[in-house]
DNA sequence: TGCAGACCCATATTATTCCATATAATCTCC
DNA sequence: GGAGATTATATGGAATAATATGGGTCTGCA
């Protein structure tokens, strides 16, 4: 399966027009996709991106659901706040005002591929949260190598 | 299978007359529905919708039961107070007055897409309850987070 | 004849398509 | 291997189409 790699990033226009990276673009045809699917981010301020297949696991998701459950209405909250943007004949998608004040973009955006999907978020916000994720790894990784240096009584 | 997505607010006017939202009307086509089912919630105060396969979905589901099952009776009082509605070559249709009190709609209603089906809510209300999933989808993530060992960073 | 519904039209606003250009990447031929 | 040519990409602006929405007209029905 094709996947979204590596990062960009684009400018956006006074319409809210951004060009989607030709990689990624590239990816979404080969997975047949008709357009992108956004939607902001549970944990992060940000927006997240798919190929429109996903929806489609969501959906099928809620329908093994009983359809009463705080669950169901969970998920059911990200449909309400996803969007269905089709990619106009030059590459570009036109961002909705929501998502943009979400994710707090202005005048950039930058695309982070995460294999199957990806995120689009403020240039500034994104040199952050890259920042905090790698200091957290160096953390965690110093943490586990101790542990398990600990645990095989090497020290 | 095609479905409803995003949320979309839309006056009603002095006739009782509301657009679709056009991306609902293209989901709508893509099913083959003649027009639009709408009743009222269950659970909330607004008004349920669809295409007519939902109510052929029904209505089969009455067949498969117990004549005289509470479910079968829950089921039918949805058959009761559905209407289908047909669009106008406008893309607009006419919302019954029970419907309109119902959901406490004025002169305005929005639309929100649930996948397979979409709600109609007064614009207020939809805010508040939209407002109380996200708490609680905060609060169950929280959860998730804490479990999937995420506690540890610095977020 | 009054009333509600279906249908038609006008229009402002918004969204989409089309076109032009600058920049970057790739290719080709010498 | 390198300079010029060619293509792909990103981006801005203008032209065109779609949408939402208000008002009017014509029916059938009670």
């Amino acid at each position: 399966m094709a996947v979204f790699l590596s990062t960009f990033a684009n400018k956006v226009d006074r319409k809210g027009r951004v060009s989607v990276p030709a990689p990624f673009r590239g990816v979404l045809d080969r997975q047949n996709s008709t357009g992108i699917i956004l939607y902001p981010s549970f944990k992060h301020p940000c927006i997240e991106g798919s190929g429109d297949e996903r929806i489609q696991e969501i959906v099928d998701s809620i329908d093994a659901l009983d359809v009463f459950s705080d669950e169901a209405e969970n998920l059911q909250t990200i449909l309400a706040d996803a969007r269905h943007l089709s990619i106009d004949t030059d590459g570009r998608i036109v961002m909705p005002p929501e998502l943009l004040d979400y994710a707090g973009l202005r005048d950039s955006a930058t695309f982070v591929g995460l294999g199957k999907s990806f995120q689009i978020w403020a240039p500034a916000a994104f040199d952050a949260h890259r920042e905090r994720n790698r200091v957290r790894a160096r953390e965690q990784g110093a943490t586990l190598r101790i542990v398990s240096r600990d645990a095989g009584g090497a020290l």
